[in-house]
DNA sequence: GCGGCGATCATCCATTTGGGTGATGCCGAC
DNA sequence: GTCGGCATCACCCAAATGGATGATCGCCGC
């Protein structure tokens, strides 16, 4: 029997998937979380074989829940199933460890199956999104993402502010501003503010 | 008769043109050109009423020649035939002074119908590309284009070039660059150039 | 041919930028 | 618990930037 938990804000989804799960002969679903604590809570009491893990929770994201719970139940593996189709949510998903990603709009036997895999240690990636992985894996050797603070800066220095007035836009140090905005040029590649903002306009990293 | 001069450097464009004018009572073909060059001369000799005339020619472009025989044909009017409907090419061309703009999908009778209207001193402008003229006109009360040269610096400059490196690849010295970058900060409404590279690429004034 | 504009260059100067090095506190990972 | 990343700041310094002013030349329109 795989032990199954059901970790969705969305009371028709939870409720439905674990219906669903009791549909088969080799499921046991022994709980369901509606927001991101609970979930951690559950996880750590139940130790289930597999969580299927929704992204957008409240209290705590789906990544955080994944964070928050490695060490506690080392033997979880987490089937994230969400509707966000982009790579600003499936790629830190998997880096969080993750080890399947589906979207909702998949069948019941899609998840039966992707359940499985995940339980005897595969993965469960959907199709188009395989696919997007693998060609992110080998075209980006090595992306050097952005920090949240610098996609604050990046931001206002696309604007073409100075150093000065992004200090006083963030009621930061511009020590602290030079600071970022050379680390900025170094991730990107660039040796100018000018460059910067081509790359990230061209990127779509900003707006 | 309407004295009519072609020039167009696609010998079929050309000589179905000249076909065509001697279909009609009312025109006479004074002769046709291939180039730009030959162009001025054969404008200059026949002193015509009317030229169709192509925008893109070998030596010297459809806006050279109406700047060059603006003096020494003074009387010549020009009817813009050409296959470009974008307004990169339509301003240019009303600005040097074209009576009329017709794409070359136009029939015969509407190219007859413009010469005509031309040499009685109206325009001619068919229908789509009137209407935009018009709406740029009233939706940009002041703008300020830049030159040729702004957009050579510009392109460098969208490429996080500093000035001295835009002076070597245009091999012309930094203090130039400079000037012209002030002048593109200037025209732009811009005060550094990481803003022009913002408003570059977001108004697609560069690539 | 005068006036304007574009392209070319120069000089001066204050400010900004980019880079280097180093320090602190915090947090999460192994 | 240590290591690395992030965010915060400081100091130093050479180079680049931007702004202002002015000059020459050539072309073009009136």
């Amino acid at each position: 029997m795989i032990r199954v938990l059901v970790v969705d804000d969305h009371p028709v989804v939870r409720h439905g998937l674990m219906a669903m799960l009791g549909w088969e002969q080799d499921f046991e679903p022994v709980g369901d979380a509606a927001d991101g604590q609970q979930a951690v809570n559950l996880i750590e009491q139940q130790q289930p074989d597999v969580v299927l893990l929704d992204l957008r929770l409240p209290q705590l994201s789906g990544i955080d829940v994944m964070r928050h719970t490695r060490a506690s139940a080392p033997n979880t593996r987490f089937l994230v199933l969400t509707t966000y189709d982009t790579d600003e949510y499936i790629s830190p998903a998997l880096n969080a460890g993750a080890a399947g990603y589906l979207l909702k709009d998949a069948s019941p036997e899609e998840v039966f199956r992707a359940i499985r895999s995940i339980y005897e240690g595969g993965a469960a990636l959907q199709s188009g999104i395989a696919a997007r992985v693998l060609k992110r894996l080998a075209t980006e050797p090595a992306e050097d993402e952005l920090s949240q603070r610098e996609l604050d800066v990046l931001q206002l220095l696309v604007r073409g502010e100075s150093n000065k007035a992004i200090a006083l836009n963030l009621n930061i140090s511009e020590n602290t501003i030079k600071s970022h905005v050379s680390h900025i040029f170094s991730k990107l590649d660039v040796r100018s503010r000018a460059e910067a903002v081509a790359v990230a306009l061209q990127r779509g990293l900003v707006k």
